[in-house]
DNA sequence: TTGTAAGCGTTATCAG
DNA sequence: CTGATAACGCTTACAA
């Protein structure tokens, strides 16, 4: 592992000075003679232009950063899917965080910034706390937030909007003639917990529904747990006739726990997830799920990113990614549960 | 954005020299009094260390890249969630890059590495050529393949083998009572196909099973495919009693399939998928499979990479992931297909 | 203990 | 068209 070749080598065994070589290897206007000398020595030697040189000098490192909760979440994973392509069509590497849910490691991340190891980043965050809004104020590159932040926060923002989700959701169940419709949701002091649980109670109003405490379980956004919440909830209204879960893996819990219980779905109770994720479709009966639109919300993240790049300077955008329902077996499907499967 | 602040800028402000100022962020030995004036200096300007600088100098990145297949596969992000968190702890970024299946992007992403832009790299190729060979004998940092290169190839490698996973396959399906079992498999022309089906021949003869070209079945690895070409197989083997996957996404097709023929699974074939995705729990009956350790090898990979980066620079390792067989319902549970759930 | 100055490998300005 | 030369922001001898 030899030391490389920098220009100065080439430049010596080319019998030019650093100037001409670096014109070369730029495509600047050079006498062809001398692009043939350095472009001969450059190949010879294996010449490989230092990247961080480069940036020192043009202040561009060609790097955007992706920082989310956790690396190991499909919703984060189908934005990352979006965005790695769309960075790389561009030529900017793609720098990967992965901030363990804790808001410290995010905060951290935005003041890294600093070290501008990167032209620009690309945030999911948990919650926007004070804190956030502060670095980003202060920030030292172009960042798009994945997320939804306070109105008049000077940053591009890419929204979902898990309001309209959670109706549309709850609307497919009426519409199927439910009328216990439950909700078991994730830790209400989460944004995601908090805003699904008021949409639920919103929709139900919006279909005269009467708002049931017995029919809202909290646990925790993991199938183990979205499974025990459900067992509760069977204890306590054993009626319910259809769940809304506020995550697909709180969804698969569900469909354990009502197979181990002898309920058949979707005949005695219908069930919609929500993300939309890989595991929806491989479930069985497959899970019919909201999708948020985190492939879409990655995609333009990205694209906004490059436009500030690009040296866009217009005022901070707001974009909302539309929820889509996907209906699958789990509310509309054929049943599982007494003769062998037929087509 | 005013430009950032630099250490002449906090040099000025506090009446020393860069020099001072370099030592006092360094945790050099100063006087009390210089410290209180940098430190004091740096908090208002709100400094942060430039790293591309510090790069420069130290000809040290803090980066370090992993170069996969296609982001969408599941067995590499199960890489991907070992190394990040072990690369983090040792305070190294990471540079994500997708090769999209194409070997010319892989012999990229080798090229690159003498843009000195990360310290090491970290590849998990689809097949390893020739060029692959050339470049890793020249690369001018430390690589780790994921994968398996040519003896004496000069790189420190982590393997997984599935072969012996291939076998612990077969073999359970054997003390089954399982006979007429068939393959699965991708196509023939890639790495993974190739030394599937010939650890799957393999397999049969070392418990005396006949080899019988009808139970061989080509694909693709997706689960449409996989499908298609189980529903062909059931047509020219109808006596199938079990069917070895060459991968999860098959093995899910195969479930699809099979239940639209009114096939009990385990009781009238029984299944096994390869890779021990996140989709065989979620799968139902789930899914078993074969796990070649892909969360281990990105473990390996990324400690091995890090004593390299800590200078060890002793003989070049090989590391082999053991295959575990994960026994789940499609071969030992209970049968779904006549009364609804009991338990 | 502190300051001066020489790089790290490029790019870019300015005379020639 | 080409060659010195000065940055870019930082670390680190070497002197003072």
């Amino acid at each position: 592992m030899a030391d490389g070749p920098t220009i100065t080598t080439i430049a010596e065994r080319a019998g030019v000075s650093i100037a001409s070589v670096s014109r070369v290897l730029n495509g600047l206007p050079t006498r062809q003679e001398t692009v043939r000398k350095v472009m001969a020595a450059a190949d010879e030697l294996g010449y490989v232009r230092n990247a961080v040189a480069r940036s020192l000098k043009s202040r561009r490192t060609h790097q955007v950063a992706f920082a989310m909760a956790d690396v190991g979440n499909p919703a984060y994973l189908a934005m990352l899917r979006q965005i790695q392509p769309v960075l790389k069509a561009a030529g900017y590497r793609l720098v990967l965080h992965s901030t363990d849910a804790v808001v410290a490691d995010e905060i951290d991340v935005l003041h890294s910034l600093g070290e501008r190891y990167v032209d620009g980043l690309i945030m999911s965050p948990l919650r926007v706390t004070d804190a956030h809004l502060q670095m980003l104020a202060a920030a030292r590159a172009p960042v798009v937030i994945i997320g939804t932040v306070p109105e008049g926060t000077p940053v591009d923002n890419v929204r979902a909007d898990s309001r309209t989700g959670v109706r549309l959701a709850v609307d497919h169940l009426h519409s199927l003639g439910r009328r216990r419709i439950a909700l078991v949701n994730g830790p209400p002091d989460t944004w995601p917990g908090a805003s699904r649980g008021a949409a639920y109670r919103e929709a139900l109003e919006q279909l005269g529904l009467p708002y049931d405490d017995d029919l809202v379980q909290i646990g925790d956004f993991y199938r183990a747990q979205g499974g025990r919440a459900v067992a509760e909830l069977l204890e306590r209204a054993p009626d319910v006739d259809a769940l809304m879960c506020a995550n697909d893996l709180i969804a698969l819990g569900a469909l354990d726990v009502l197979r181990a219980a002898g309920r058949r779905v979707p005949d005695d109770v219908a069930v919609v997830g929500m993300d939309d994720t890989d595991l929806a479709a491989a479930s069985w009966p497959s899970l019919s799920s909201v999708s948020l639109g985190s492939a879409e919300r990655g995609k333009a993240a990205a694209e906004l990113l490059l436009d500030r790049l690009n040296g866009d300077d217009a005022a901070p955008r707001v974009i909302t990614v539309p929820p889509r329902l996907v209906v699958r077996a789990s509310t509309a499907g054929e049943t599982y549960g007494h003769e062998g499967g037929r087509t």
